[in-house]
DNA sequence: TTTAAATGACCGACGGTCAGTCATTTAAAA
DNA sequence: TTTTAAATGACTGACCGTCGGTCATTTAAA
């Protein structure tokens, strides 16, 4: 036997090596080359971790997404009303916190929409999922407390479209000039449509 | 003096003829030399009218946009109530009629994330704009009618954003099976929220 | 009517780039 | 010393975009 590398591990590590170099040029202006080269491997090393750009794209992705998702969670946990929870959530797609993931996000969905891919769409329910399910656990308690009215539930889905559909939007137009102004707008809107008026 | 071509006749022609071969193989796998060989012209007259592949798929998305829109316009004035002229606008998200267009709208919005330009953005706006200023009519006059509550307004550009953040969402995840169900859900359900009851 | 000149459309060979492969080397462990 | 996982960079083939040259048609002078 000879050395045995823990081949997970190295794959993180060359992905993370990588995410500045990205940030900087934008994966598509980056050859495999040199992509190798900064991470100090040499090109046929690159394709012992990675079947091509693509998947160091999505590499990056779930590593930056484990931590996004755990910072996440916290903040929901720490917001006291519903509509501050789910605010956090949106959070995602203006914050200049997540700047950085929201980045390769983009990528990914642009290569996800050219290349569908199994694994890839895998994922992508997986957060899905994970995210709406914080959304209607969320929902559901606040309408357990009287606080919002059932129909609510009916429109988890498309809360959940919303953001996703004006964070494309406001990358592909100029017709949304402040992401973050619309979605508070539109959520605080339909918050007083489905909030339950105390009756005093 | 030589032939005069009308240069811009003749670049619909060649993206209209390559149609039909994107559609059954995707743009991706095919390489400029084969899609000149198949509009019937060398690859050098492919570079007399595109800059590139991506600006044959803008000039499809274009073609085949101008007619939707014709479609559409007609469509939606002959809808009768609010709520159906709002449904032929997400139509075009799961209509079988809109298929191809969709298609190459889907390769449109990957390549415009992907390399952002600002002739795109400028298309895309307009497209935005074209859209959106339909649906704020069609609300206003709901609303000056009185059959819907003043601050639907507020939920015009999240309401245009669901279609295209579910049409995302459909493509890259399986978290969304069907769409259409989807959409019409929470047009639905939004328009019980927002409709003033008579008062009997 | 003839034909030389002009011109724009058309083309495919070519240079350059780059993704992905593979034969070889390296070095740790047995 | 042998074995073998890991690393590597030279190599190849595909494809992009360019460019010099050809062809077909029109113009206009003879």
């Amino acid at each position: 036997m000879a050395i045995i590398i823990d081949k997970i591990q190295k794959k993180k590590d060359i992905a993370l090596s990588c995410k500045l170099l990205i940030l900087e040029n934008g994966i598509h202006a980056l050859s495999i080359a040199e992509l190798a080269k900064s991470a100090g491997i040499g090109k046929g090393t690159f394709y012992e971790y990675f079947k091509n750009k693509d998947e160091l794209i999505f590499e990056i992705v779930i590593l930056l997404m484990e931590k996004h998702n755990l910072k996440k969670e916290f903040d929901i946990a720490n917001a006291s009303t519903v509509k501050d929870k789910i605010k956090v959530f949106y959070n995602f797609f203006y914050s200049e916190e997540d700047r950085e993931l929201r980045i390769f996000y983009k990528d990914f969905i642009a290569t996800s929409l050219i290349n569908p891919q199994e694994e890839r769409k895998i994922f992508q329910s997986k957060c899905f999922d994970y995210y709406y399910q914080w959304l209607e656990q969320i929902i559901e308690e606040s309408i357990r407390r009287n606080e919002i009215i059932p129909e609510s539930k009916k429109l988890l889905k498309g809360l959940f479209a919303i953001g996703e559909g004006m964070f494309i939007s406001s990358l592909t137009t100029y017709s949304i000039d402040n992401l973050e102004k619309e979605l508070n707008r539109y959520i605080d809107t339909l918050f007083t449509l489905i909030t339950i008026k105390e009756t005093k």
